[in-house]
RNA sequence: GGGCGAGUAGCUCAGUUGGUUAGAGCGCCUGCUUUACACGCAGGAUGUCGGCGGUUCGAGUCCGUCCUCGCCCACCA
């Protein structure tokens, strides 16, 4: 046996515990008939970075249920990979390239800024790997996959091509959130509002030949001039009286009410609107007359005549009333352009880098569009149309990547339809599961609605309740299309040709092509100019029909790649190029579940070197179908949105069956002040810092323990400083030049918490709340060494219970009860929860009592041998209960356990295996548990701790062996009589223990209550002292008898409350009497020297 | 503006369908090199359960209202 050492070293047991399971390949999962799978597949991190915080409870948590579910008998395999993440991946390596060589994108040309993308990858994919390792994560390592890699590439493809041929992915043009300096469109959950000082500036544009009675200009207001370029109308409101009328009623009823604080406001703004319908609405009557009469306003610098339309978007209430209208540059004034698409059009006036576009006229092309706006302002001011300048503070969108202003352009881009279409949407085409839904994001709803039901009979619930459910149903209800394209190099390339072909051309190809689009696995669209989207053969006849048709937007795509490597010369003589863009990265992420299964085709996957066969083998099915649909999606519930519901719906259409049948939304890990840690923030601390300081068990205990309900996790940051060696709150620390580092408060001298800023020192982060760990951890290691140094010669025999000694028989009670609390706490989603079950039993109950009442039979002859298989029991036990969240400790145990006592239980042997990770978890054993046993101990304790409450009072030393005279009343001896006595000498140091109806003479005793027993410790003084104590008590008891007599006195508790509860009170009432009785007694007894 | 959540010991958090004296860990106080563990052991102190009002025999728990904090969504010419 090796000698354990007295303090638990994480260091050099991790790698060791580590070794053993990467040699036993006890990760691994393969399909295997008539086995339960359980299927984890890991939130993708991105490659962008190293893993912080937020993703180690997030895979703690994962490693929790695939652990626990392992130990079940389940086939679990936990899928990890990452994510290629487009653009953030992207712009991390562009700004490197800039910040290191002074280059941009365009010097290195795509394929080899792509080249650097992919060594980047390795990199960070490489980092991140070891540091889920160091975290103890057992995903199946041989399965790894990347976004990016052959195998999810093809299932990006293939679910391009279906959705393509099914009419749900569709290219127009649309306003867009622009990125000008990555030159991309972003998704509305990458941007981020930033206050910044701006302007409003009231610009004056000419009334063309103004009558008599109307105004010569109307004055309408903007924050961004330079898109005045662009305007095409100006608005007003159908209806000002009404409307302002309307927002009038609306104030007065707001000012109704309005708590007292914000009275004045609500008042002043009701004044204001009363106002404005005497300055402003006569005026704006005459405009709305002016529209109906069709005149016209002259657009200044670009002298051109646009309409004054009519619509409600233009609020009598604010600014002048009327609004410019810039479809290509915002959102609203886009909405009215396609409310009045036959009165105006949109103009963009801005290129992809964010300069003023040939449209914005000979004067502002080519400029920057803040130039621009300061020259547009200015010719403006030169000719007197500018009103006036407000200052104002704007919230401004801002690009989460590039930190840059976000312009709102219309842009040509490619969307997923997530609405309902007519005739509905084939789910699962061409499975055994394949219905219809009324569309993408319909379809994804129902999945969680508890009355519906897949072909699997399976359905997504949300842990631990169903407040998300909601979140993630009211995002799906908007059915907002999904713009999948994005302007990047770096991502999976959009597999479409297109191109505008001209009439005479198209006829020719006509013969050459129509062979080729008629296949199966090519779709085509030709869009005419009329709008009309048709397929190939209805295309060509309408060019036949009508020789007007001068040519033919023309999209094809192919499903596999060799067909489209064969037509690509003809194509591209046809005039058509592939499409530039990529997909966005949650398109290829949202396949994650079946993509990295081997989805369409496991048998003909593409793996990489090393990797383990997704196809068939034998009589063991293919992956795909063994392993999809998965069991549970462990995340942070702000990727509900993004992500779960984008994969339920890609799952549902490709596969006809949900990815998981659970989503475990988990807390977030906070900072010192209380905000999320995140990368960007730079507030996220490494994992791997933590473990190396405190051990990854400990780590993970933290994050268990931490993990309650849906409520978010402070972590209070430290580092010590490289200068002053003292402790740094990082919640309080000042920033230094960047948000990685802070000052040191002594030294003022800046210094690095990620290592990231050159030449700068790197401190390492910690959190004392991971000490509760380390001790935890400890605790384990120390009592495994003791029970290992007691251990020798252990013997097995299958014993009865009745020939157990009480307290043995008392922990089995309390390992029973424990063990089914872990696993219901398990069950609810309650890792908190689970782990205090655990952890009170190992340390309040077998630690504090169990080993302390047995180390006297370790050392008899006669008793040892029952005493050690116990113990050896009770630790295999409890090492099973705690693997799944301390796994390497327990490992380590494990195996010496295993060597101490080859074979452990009680009644019958224990199912063994080599290693704890595949061990059976703990089974019921509801025979285990012992009513009487648990309810003498619990006598036995409390005497103790009354017992031990005395010696502590008088300051015996723990040496000194006192004498305890237990007086108790006939029934309560009984219980105590016996083997409990001998344990109450035991646990406080008794020099003998007395059990008796009698009082002992004299007034030399220190003394307590317990219940209905009486304790004397005589040798010990202070009368004074004790009848203080006494007095106290039974003032206190005297008060409750009170409140309870009350209680029941009262006849409405009597009559309405539950008999059980009135029951209660008496039985309750009752002990408290007799334990007054006993506290006068031994105040009497006290009093008998006066 | 709409929605969701939180407020319990000095700190971080539990507290199941209302029902004994509201709990844990850390911290604090006292004592202890008790033969596994001082990363430990034994003992102890600590609460206007955010405020007010209501329902109820009974409220930390249910309802109303107000205050404070956080998050999500929408909008901002």
């Amino acid at each position: 046996m090796t000698e354990l050492s007295k303090q638990y070293d994480p260091r050099t047991v991790e790698p060791r515990s580590t070794e053993r399971w990467l040699e036993a390949k006890a990760f691994a999962a393969a399909p295997k008939a008539g086995v339960t799978p359980y299927v984890i597949m890991m939130p993708l991190p991105n490659v962008t970075g190293a893993l912080h915080m937020g993703h180690a409870i997030d895979n703690v948590m994962q490693d929790l249920l695939i652990r626990w579910h392992r130990m079940m008998g389940d086939n679990a395999l936990w899928m990890a990979g990452t994510d290629h993440a487009g653009i953030g991946t992207q712009a991390v390596v562009e700004k490197r390239l800039f910040e290191l060589e002074g280059k941009t994108r365009h010097d290195l040309g795509r394929e080899a800024l792509v080249q650097r993308i992919w060594e980047w990858k390795g990199q960070y994919q490489e980092r991140i790997v070891r540091q889920q390792q160091a975290m103890g994560c057992s995903c199946d390592w041989d399965r790894q996959r990347f976004t990016m890699d052959a195998m999810c590439a093809r299932s990006v493809r293939r679910m391009f091509f279906a959705m393509f041929r099914d009419g749900l992915i569709y290219q127009g043009h649309r306003l867009v959130n622009w990125d000008c300096q990555l030159q991309t469109a972003v998704a509305d959950d990458e941007l981020y509002k930033k206050a910044v000082q701006g302007h409003f500036w009231h610009l004056r544009y000419p009334v063309i030949d103004p009558q008599p009675g109307e105004p010569t200009h109307i004055v309408v207001a903007t924050t961004r001039p330079e898109t005045m370029l662009g305007d095409t109308a100006v608005a007003c409101h159908p209806d000002p009286a009404a409307a302002l009328t309307a927002a009038t009623e609306q104030a007065r009823a707001k000012l109704d009410a309005a708590p007292a604080k914000e009275r004045d406001e609500a008042a002043a703004e009701l004044e204001r609107l009363q106002e404005r319908a005497k300055t402003h609405l006569p005026q704006l009557q005459t405009i709305a007359a002016m529209a109906r009469n069709g005149r016209q306003i002259m657009l200044p610098l670009q002298e051109r005549t646009i309409p004054i339309l009519l619509d409600e978007w233009a609020k009598p209430e604010l600014g002048s009333g009327c609004v410019k209208i810039t479809p290509a540059h915002d959102p609203n004034d886009y909405d009215v352009w396609q409310r009045h698409r036959d009165e105006i059009d949109a103009i963009n006036v801005l290129e992809a880098d964010g300069k003023m576009s040939a449209a914005a006229g000979a004067d502002y092309a080519g400029l920057d569009r803040f130039a621009a706006r300061k020259r547009v302002v200015a010719d403006l001011d030169a000719r007197g149309l500018l009103d006036r300048v407000e200052d104002r503070t704007i919230e401004i969108d801002h690009s989460d990547r590039s930190k840059t202003i976000i312009e709102p352009l219309l842009s040509k881009q490619w969307f997923v339809r997530m609405g309902d279409v007519e005739g509905g949407v084939l789910m699962g085409r061409g499975t055994e599961r394949e219905f219809r839904a009324p569309g993408l994001a319909q379809a994804a709803i129902d999945a969680c609605d508890p009355s519906w039901r897949s072909a699997s009979g399976r359905q997504v619930a949300f842990h631990p309740d169903d407040r998300y459910r909601r979140t993630y149903i009211a995002w799906l209800a908007e059915k907002r299309d999904w713009c999948i394209s994005r302007q990047l190099w770096w991502g999976h390339q959009i597999p479409v040709w297109r191109g505008e072909v001209q009439r005479q051309q198209l006829l020719i190809l006509e013969g050459l092509v129509q062979p080729w689009l008629s296949r199966d696995d090519v779709t085509a669209w030709l869009a005419l100019p009329d709008g009309r989207r048709l397929e190939p053969t209805a295309a060509f006849a309408a060019l036949r029909e009508d020789e007007s048709i001068a040519r033919a937007d023309v999209l094809v795509c192919f499903r596999d790649e060799g067909p489209e490597a064969e037509v690509a010369p003809m194509l591209r003589a046809a005039g058509l190029e592939p499409d530039p863009d990529v997909l966005d990265t949650w398109f290829s992420s949202a396949l994650w579940p079946h993509s990295t299964l081997g989805w369409p085709d496991p048998a003909t996957a593409e793996l990489d070197p090393g990797q383990s066969p997704v196809a068939a083998i034998g009589d063991a099915p293919d992956c795909l179908s063994y392993f999809y649909p998965g069991s549970c999606l462990v995340t942070a519930r702000d990727i509900i949105t993004l992500w779960v519901a984008r994969m339920v719906l890609a799952g549902l259409y490709n596969l006809g069956d949900v990815p998981f049948t659970d989503v475990f939304i988990h807390a977030n890990i906070l900072d010192g002040k209380g905000e999320r840690m995140s990368k960007s923030k730079g507030n996220g601390i490494d994992p791997v810092d933590i473990i190396e300081r405190y051990g990854a068990d400990a780590m993970r205990y933290v994050l268990c323990e931490l993990q309650t309900g849906t409520q978010d996790v402070k972590l209070p940051v430290q580092v010590d400083s490289p200068f002053s060696n003292q402790p740094v709150d990082l919640a309080k620390a000042k920033h230094g030049r960047s948000i990685f580092t802070y000052l040191c408060p002594e030294t003022g001298k800046e210094f690095d918490v990620i290592g990231t800023v050159d030449g700068v020192p790197k401190a390492n982060p910690y959190s004392e709340r991971f000490e509760i760990g380390r001790n935890f951890c400890n605790k384990l290691w120390n009592s495994a060494r003791f029970a290992l140094l007691n251990l020798e010669g252990v013997p097995f025999a299958p014993r009865a219970r009745a020939d157990l000694a009480l307290e043995d028989r008392w922990i089995l009670s309390r390992l029973s009860r424990a063990r089914d609390e872990v696993q219901r706490q398990l069950e609810a989603y309650n890792p908190s929860a689970a782990l205090n079950a655990a952890r009170d039993f190992f340390w309040n109950e077998l630690c504090d009592w169990y080993l302390e009442l047995i180390k006297p039979r370790l050392r008899d002859g006669a008793e040892r041998g029952q005493a050690q298989q116990l113990l050896a029991t009770v630790l295999d036990q409890i090492l099973r209960l705690l693997h799944p969240f301390v796994p390497f400790v327990t490992e380590e145990i494990w195996g010496q356990l295993r060597a101490a006592a080859p074979t452990r239980g009680v009644d019958r042997a224990l199912p063994d295996a080599e290693l704890v990770i595949r061990a059976a978890w703990p089974e019921a054993r509801p025979d285990w548990v012992d009513a009487d046993a648990e309810r003498t101990l619990e006598q036995v304790h409390d005497v103790v701790t009354a017992a031990r409450e005395i010696r502590a009072r008088y300051q015996v030393a723990p040496s000194q062996r006192v004498p305890v005279v237990l007086v108790a009343p006939a029934d309560r001896r009984a219980t105590l009589e016996g083997a409990a006595t001998t344990l109450i000498g035991r646990m406080c140091g008794a020099e003998s223990v007395e059990l008796t109806d009698q009082a002992p003479r004299g007034k030399d005793a220190a003394t307590a209550v317990v219940g209905d027993v009486e304790i004397f410790v005589p040798g010990v003084v202070d009368v004074e002292a004790e009848r203080r104590k006494l007095e106290k008590q039974r003032e206190q008891l005297t008060a409750r008898i009170g409140g309870i007599d009350k209680k029941l006195a009262n006849e409405g508790f009597v009559a309405k409350a539950p008999p059980a509860v009135v029951e209660r009170e008496r039985q309750n009432l009752a002990g408290l009497r007799t334990q007054l009785e006993a506290l006068e007694e031994t105040l009497r007894a006290l009093g008998d020297g006066d």
